[in-house]
DNA sequence: TTTATATATGTTGGATACAACAGGGCTGCC
DNA sequence: GGCAGCCCTGTTGTATCCAACATATATAAA
């Protein structure tokens, strides 16, 4: 068994189902990257780590399928899905597209009690220099707005892509995440309180810059570690759509 | 057995897990309205009408848990999800916020292949009646511009919205929908293949008016229905967020 | 009559055994 | 030596049995 596999190992918490243990602990290794991209998930492995049998175990495989977080061959097992790098930015597109929104439906109506969290947050995130943690703190940043928003489909989606943004970060750690944002983070939310759309949008088109070149390093990690993936070009954009 | 559930019954397509056809046949049915939300539905029914054993079953059931689509109970067993007002609404300010981000996303490079199929909706779209195809198209004409920003993780969003979307009108089909679109669709690709931002913007802008409109139909026909469930009242937003 | 307790029942959760299938390696033949 | 066919092995797919648990019900006692 791999050691990888072995370490999840973990008690079946009572009152709660093992087959969703296996499934949140197993989606955490994910994300946190103890798992990464390729690693092969043999059932009988897990079933062993966890101490149950393969019946649970194939119950919150089929959950992390649906979810596309790890991709089965009937005859070969299944292994953690492996991310291209057009998949990376499209996840990281979107998301930033949902904060964004989330901005906009919070304009000039944020809770006073959600602006004590916001700030502490920002306070927080003004000392950090640990890359891994700026990134936790702006993550958290964005999610309190988007909670605030109060809608649930919105908060549901941007947790599914937060964590793809978690599995990519914690991939490619070596990449810094940008810094310098705590700062704009503050002046976002002076812009929402004060229902300032002007200086809100010229913010958010800063982040967006920013979110790009993020993504460039992005790229560059991701091209120097496996070359296998290739960015689409924008020609093939069209040819796609043809189908 | 409910009769629902026996009109499920489908001969197990060769090649294809049984739980992957469970999966996309009771999650069609779910989304036309053959089982509508609050169906109750036992493993052991489900395991009769495909002639399978209940293993399978729970596979998919598994499946559709962790899209919300069904609710299961460990002792009291599985019911299709019934959305509540704020979801409906909330599923559908979402969609419509990622159908607008197609869009901006197209903005002035739409293929010509694309605008032909475009060309093929809206004329039918023209000549449609039936409040039901109506929709259909509609929610075709759409799909058509999330695809062709080739971004995996739109498409993948848009399409698990546009479910609830179906499921949502299906449930309310009594409820007509917005007449009078194909003609601003025509102008909206109009608008977005010559990069003219202020016309998309402003039918965008209209078409978010009608669907708030549309929205609002949809509430009542279910404060009609079922008064179990109210409209959030804007001061719980606030609590909310407060936790 | 009411209440508490025990029991019966319906439903899902988990374990285990077996089936099916694909892939690789080995052996035998050419 | 190379190739083809067969078997073996590894892995998941499915069936079935038993356990656990919650709920409802019936019964007996206060």
């Amino acid at each position: 068994m791999d050691p990888q596999i072995k370490a999840l190992r973990t008690r079946i918490i009572e009152k709660r189902q093992a087959s969703d243990t296996i499934y949140h602990t197993v989606r955490e290794g994910i994300a946190t990257g103890l798992l990464p991209m390729g690693t092969r998930l043999r059932e009988e492995d897990l079933a062993e780590a966890f101490d149950v049998s393969r019946t649970p175990v194939r119950e919150a495989m089929k959950k992390l399928e649906i979810e596309c977080l790890i991709e089965t061959n009937s005859s070969s097992g299944s292994i953690v899905r492996i991310l291209t790098v057009d998949e990376c930015l499209d996840t990281l597109e979107v998301l930033e597209l949902l904060r964004e929104a989330a901005c906009n439906m919070l304009m000039g109506r944020i809770p006073r009690s959600l602006l004590m969290v916001l700030e502490q947050n920002t306070r927080k995130g003004l000392e950090l220099t640990d890359p891994a943690q700026q990134y936790e703190n702006n993550a958290e940043f964005h999610e309190l707005l988007v909670k605030a928003t109060g809608n649930s489909v919105l908060i549901k989606l941007s947790e599914q892509l937060s964590f793809t943004e978690r599995m990519i970060t914690n991939a490619v750690l070596s990449v810094h995440y940008a810094s310098n944002y705590a700062e704009r983070h503050r002046m976002l939310v002076k812009a929402i309180v004060d229902n300032d759309r002007e200086t809100a949008q010229e913010l958010l088109q800063y982040n967006k810059q920013k979110v790009e070149e993020y993504m460039c390093r992005i790229v560059g990690a991701f091209l120097d570690a496996s070359s296998h993936h290739l960015r689409k070009e924008e020609s093939t954009l069209y040819e796609r759509t043809e189908s």
